[in-house]
DNA sequence: CCGGACTCCTGGTTGC
DNA sequence: TGCAACCAGGAGTCCG
């Protein structure tokens, strides 16, 4: 499942094919994908043809490309037009000739949000080549690369595109999210990510520790993999509560939680099979270094006794029942 | 504030 | 070989 290091690989890919980028045509095969877009396919397609892209911005799990200003007259809209497979909405906007290159997202009014869901990729390829599963297809034409694909490819479709627009933050003056993102914390590995306030707001809780960490309004870009794995090297069990914490056991916590994320970052990101690929389609390494996701039955690196596997918030729990006992105080 | 239940969703895998 | 049941869970919403 795409968390942070999957999604930051995913925008990393992204940003130098895209920065200074003209959208040239949105063709969307299933508005499915659509969820999260106020407005419909066609809403969709006018927003963003003939956009320039300004930059590849992330916070979590959510990816999104702020847009330049729209200097175009209304574009020219092709419903169902030459739409391989399943493909009901098209639109072609002329290209844009006088598109200056902005770095940076300051002054966009608005941005294309992407939420990469359960399956979700997006894929950088030449203008001519198609990938199954796609939902949705943005051609892109760079000053550099020229013309260029992006596919949206997501087989479970809790994955999302929308054209949203930008709001200030609260938490740091200056700063722009898309308002889809707003409600969303910082993540532990941005440099303005606020420690301590993280400390008192964990300490303010009432629940289980796993739960608090997969709350994006606490700490952002935690999924499922990455809570088992940080409560794992924290020694932790995921229902202990979070109110009998110390500092010093939140602070290895959140330790192991950045150390957890740079470790899989640096290895492409965490996939199993071909869930999740990097935009070029290439698989991550670092399914190969978990001790608990997925881990039931093989023996915890540290002990030695079986990772067991437990039904919790409707997902699986990876845990050593050893070294991750719930205490009274930890 | 908390947590459980429910919803969205489908291709690959498993089991008969 | 064929087909149905099963499985994965991020995030939002509703309700007690």
């Amino acid at each position: 499942m795409p968390e942070l290091p999957e999604v930051e690989v995913v925008r990393a890919g992204l940003e130098p094919a895209v920065t200074g980028a003209t959208v040239h045509a949105v063709t969307v095969f299933d508005e499915r994908s659509l969820r999260r877009h106020d407005g419909p396919s066609e809403d969709f397609v006018d927003r963003l043809a003939g956009r320039g892209i300004l930059s590849a911005e992330r916070r979590g799990k959510f990816l999104w490309l702020p847009l330049a200003p729209a200097v175009l007259p209304p574009k020219t809209k092709e419903i169902g037009a030459d739409i391989p497979e399943k493909g009901r909405f098209g639109a072609v906007a002329p290209q844009s000739p006088s598109f200056s290159e902005t770095p940076g997202d300051s002054g966009a009014a608005e941005a294309l949000v992407v939420h990469l869901g359960m399956s979700g990729q997006v894929l950088l390829r030449d203008r001519d080549t198609d990938d199954r599963l796609t939902r949705i297809r943005l051609d892109i034409d760079h000053p550099q690369h020229g013309p260029l694909r992006l596919n949206f490819v997501d087989q479970r479709i809790f994955g999302s595109m929308a054209v949203d627009t930008m709001l200030p933050t609260a938490d740091v003056p200056g700063g722009r999210v898309p308002s889809q993102v707003a409600h969303i914390a910082r993540d532990p590995l941005d440099p303005a990510f606020d420690d301590r306030r993280f400390y008192a707001r964990l300490a303010a809780r009432n629940t289980g520790v796993k739960r608090a960490l997969l709350d994006q309004t606490l700490l952002s870009g935690v999924g499922n993999i990455y809570a088992d794995e940080a409560l794992w090297a924290a020694r932790i069990h995921y229902a202990q509560p979070t109110g009998s914490l110390s500092r010093a056991r939140a602070k290895l916590l959140l330790a192991e939680v950045r150390l957890v994320l740079a470790k899989a970052l640096g290895e492409g990101g965490t996939s199993f099979d071909a869930q999740y690929v990097n935009v070029n389609g290439a698989s991550g390494y670092f399914s190969h270094s978990l001790n608990a996701y997925g881990q039931q039955g093989t023996p915890c690196a540290r002990c030695g006794r079986p990772i067991v596997r437990e039904s919790f918030m409707n997902r699986g729990s990876h845990f050593c029942p050893f070294c991750q006992r719930i205490r009274g105080q930890v």
